[in-house]
Parts: C-alpha cells; structure tokens; sequence
DNA sequence: TTCCAAGTTTAGAATAATTCTAAATTAGGA
DNA sequence: TCCTAATTTAGAATTATTCTAAACTTGGAA
C-alpha cells in the first residue's frame, strides 16, 4: 500500500485516490481485466470516476511500462499488470484470457527473406484454445 | 477469371459482380488490405457498392477458409487472401505488414501448468519491428 | 425461357471501445 | 499556504464494424 503510493510517486505519476484504487485493483491481478472491468470496480468506491481517468491512467502506466496491454480478443483491450514479457492463451469459447510464462524467444528467428525487409524488435505469441470450464460444457452438450 | 467464379460458386457463394470484384483485388494481393482499402478499390467500379457488401463478403470468405483476418494491427482488420496458416510482422513506425511463412509450431509447446487450464488448438506469432523503408528515415533523422 | 426462393446489396442507422475536449479540481513541491 | 502542472470529469466525438429492412439478383428448377 505505502510501496504502491511511493512507486508510482516516483515514476512521476500523482497518485490521486481514483488512481490509488486502480492500482489496488491492478496489484497482482491475474484476471485480465478490459478498461470496463476496472472501471466498473473504481465506480463502486468513486461514483463519479469517468472513463477517461481509468484510460488515462492505464496509459500512464503503460507508458511507465508498469503493465501490459493485452490485444489477444479482438473486441477490447485487456491490462496485465505484470510489466514481465509473457505470452497469453484465449478460450474461444468464452474468451477467457491465460497467461504463458515461456521464452520461446530463441525458436523465433525470422526468416532470412523477412529479415532483410523488417529489422524485428519484439513478439508475441497468441495461443487459441478451450478452456477447462468451457470442455466440460462441450460433453455435456454431447 | 472463370477459375475464381467456378471456384466460388462450389463453396456455395452466389458471385455478383461485387464479389467478383472484391475476389479479383484480393487474388494474391500480398498487401493485407483493410476493408477500406477494399472498399475503395471496388468503388471505382462500383460507386454505389457499400460497406455491407465488402463485409459480408470478407465474413463469407473467412467462414468458407478462403482467406485470414489478420489481427495484428489494433486499429483494424486486415485481409489476407493465403488461407494457408502464417505469420505476421508489423512495422511499429508505418504499420506495414509483413508475412512469416515458417512453421514454428514446433517449438510453441505449452507449458505443462497452462496446458491443464487449456487445451490448445491453433496459435498466430506477432512480430513487432520496423521496416526497411522507417530505418532509412530513422537515419535521415539522426 | 421463365420463375422463384434464397441469398445479396444498399443506405443509413446502431453499436461499442476508445479518445478527445475544455472547464473545474487537486496533488505535492516550493 | 500557494501555485502550477497534472488530473478528473461529463459528455461529445471518433472509428471500425455490425445491424436493419427493403429492394434487387443469382442460379437452379420447372
């Protein structure tokens, strides 16, 4: 708590109380939570918190390199909070988000051909797939 | 030309003028176009041609497997008409696309944690980097 | 060749995530 | 305590994409 407050104070960020409760609710965070999910949250504690507060702070923080931004589902962006390069997993099903802790890094040479026209600085790696939950579901429907 | 029309009529797509269109400007079009830019492209011979149609086209080829959405732009979809699973490299500066035809999957194995949450079924690498022609004016600008 | 049902096209409206605006407020260093 | 630069706010704007419902076409069947 004290450490949250005096981090983001020294990344030169003034850490108004909206913030502070975003950071609370970001603070080891595995869920992936979308832009509303926070502010949904926030709203509980700070009727008033606007939308633009909960994007402008996850762009500070983004651009602190404090979390990640997650463009794995297509429909919104969703926040990591782990500021660590990993690799994500989506359900297709219910678009449930996993993280991949892995460092495939070595395997992904590029091409020569591509290499020569692109200078690669960093990737991702986007896994499909079905989760735990939604396998169940399936049987049941069969 | 009859190729494209006979091609299409047996994946059950009725071929108006418009499709025919649309399936000419993407036929081994190696530019991943938005929908604008298709869009564009067909009203020139087509002025009255709208949105819906360049949509529901690029829906009815995806669905059939006749061509990629790619995903790796943020801002929007692009198009690719190589069905066959690739790759793909964007330029941070101009968001160029690039195609990565290796096969990597390999090497993406899913650690042993993540593998019981999920089970995955396909995957698409993200490349970030800049392109040959943002280098040079990277350059110029130093 | 003609007919017709199912599929397609169209203009425009609707949706939804995100960004912008400009005025009011606040954090925190001096 | 003051002050300025940063932040918050409500609401409007933006943008890609989807939806709607009416009019029109395609292509197989009679």
């Amino acid at each position: 708590m004290k450490k949250l407050i005096e981090k983001h104070r020294k990344l030169g960020l003034k850490v108004t109380p909206q913030r502070l409760a975003i950071l609370k609710y970001l603070d080891g965070n595995k869920n992936h939570p979308s832009a509303e999910d926070i502010f949904r949250e926030i709203k509980k504690e700070y009727p008033t918190v606007s939308f633009a507060t909960v994007y402008n702070t996850l762009q500070a923080l983004r651009d602190k390199g404090e979390i990640n931004e997650v463009t794995i589902d297509w429909e919104k962006k969703h926040y990591d909070p782990n500021p660590k390069p990993h690799h994500h997993i989506i359900c297709t099903e219910c678009n449930k988000i996993g993280d991949v802790f892995k460092d495939y890094s070595e395997a992904l040479r590029l091409p020569g051909n591509i290499a020569e026209e692109f200078k690669p600085v960093r990737n991702h790696i986007n896994f499909y797939g079905v989760c735990r939950d939604c396998q169940k579901k399936e049987k049941r429907r069969n």
